[in-house]
DNA sequence: CAAATTTTTGACCGGATGGACAAACGTTAG
DNA sequence: CTAACGTTTGTCCATCCGGTCAAAAATTTG
């Protein structure tokens, strides 16, 4: 299906980088549409020609960084495993999940717009690699579910849960500063959104029988 | 501030209802920059020279939409108030809110590609309007807490939360239905979702010892 | 009906933007 | 030095798009 990459020098490989930078920079405030390559050239200090010199077409970039965006966004759920303790498990996924919103707004925003517009380029990834994906962690808490080590629930909506809740903090960071203000919206909101979370994620997830 | 609202005469008002509800649409889909005024047209079955009879400009229709769209957005928040009992209104404005992602997903749209476009349209109104109604209900939050009625958390990001939760299933609704696919993406999923959340907020803020 | 007013449209304009291209520039290898 | 190759840039083009305008069509008013 892919063409074989091809080989680049280091000088290019730098460049291309350099560029998929800045493109992420702008993307992830304007939306593809919303940007223009002379934006991302200037924000790569290079003119547009010789930015189309390294990606053909604005599409390239944008592929380029979808697909490597799509890789590290999944890794958290991808290490969620049924070896360690559940509630434990869930905690590190949340965790993660919210130090990668704190970590990489831009890449969440990025993500987000694909997703709004209705994800024109990346529905086969959601419909295959992802579906799939997240039927394999269902699973896992189904059978946690059935062991008695945590509530019956949706674990579809709870896994949905956890990336609304976390990427909210990336996605809508500019609402939660404002309605925050200067004192709560300083980098203390992420601790801040962290305790919450794993209360009531936890809270709510910890069995009431018998709390071992 | 604003000019007062010119007369118009009832084909106008229906014709400016006719480009809205289109605006809506495609703004909804494509984003501001994304979205032509052709498209829109379009849309409500007109000529663009048209269309610019009824608004002036792009914008205005934007921003007229964005005006209109606040008021009803915030009203679920606004109905909270410290008269019934916590949970059960927690509860109601939890249904609320899902009932608005499902109800008017364009609408929750359009403000999610405002707010992840760093929100330049609407930023006076986030840090006064909205962040003044949220400190009042904050406030109520916090009474309950106080009294007992609710266990201690951040009411911030309580609310903040509810929000991403609920809104999650307008936004990122082609995902939700892609990763659960034909059998449990069906309209059922509101009702799931409605299910887990009840129990994910509720039973999380229930108090432990005196549950009454 | 006829004048006045409102609505609709085709044609057009200017600027922005994605992209092409050839020439210039720099670097490396023989 | 110079030929070959990789990199950079100025210029240009076609298209898209927001918006204008005058004239036609429809509607209202007298």
């Amino acid at each position: 299906m892919n063409a074989p990459a091809p080989r680049r020098t280091r000088i290019q490989q730098e460049k291309r980088e350099l560029i998929l930078e800045a493109a992420l920079e702008v993307f992830s405030m304007h939306g593809f549409r919303g940007s223009t390559i002379d934006q991302i050239a200037e924000a790569a200090g290079m003119s547009k020609p010789n930015l189309l010199y390294y990606f053909r077409r604005k599409e390239e970039i944008h592929e380029t960084l979808i697909q490597r965006l799509l890789d590290t966004w999944l890794a958290p759920l991808r290490e969620l495993d049924d070896v360690g303790d559940p509630l434990t498990e869930l905690r590190s996924y949340i965790r993660r999940k919210l130090e990668m919103a704190r970590d990489y707004p831009r890449e969440s925003r990025l993500f987000a717009n694909e997703i709004l517009q209705g994800a024109p380029r990346i529905m086969p990834l959601l419909e295959g690699e992802l579906k799939s994906l997240v039927e394999e962690k269902v699973a896992i808490i189904k059978d946690w579910m059935r062991a008695g080590k945590i509530v019956r629930t949706d674990p579809w909506h709870l896994i949905f849960s956890i990336w609304a809740t976390t990427q909210h903090y990336a996605d809508f960071d500019v609402q939660v500063r404002a309605v925050l203000g200067p004192d709560l919206g300083g980098e203390g909101r992420f601790e801040d959104a962290a305790r919450f979370l794993e209360q009531l994620f936890l809270d709510g997830l910890k069995p009431k029988a018998s709390p071992n």
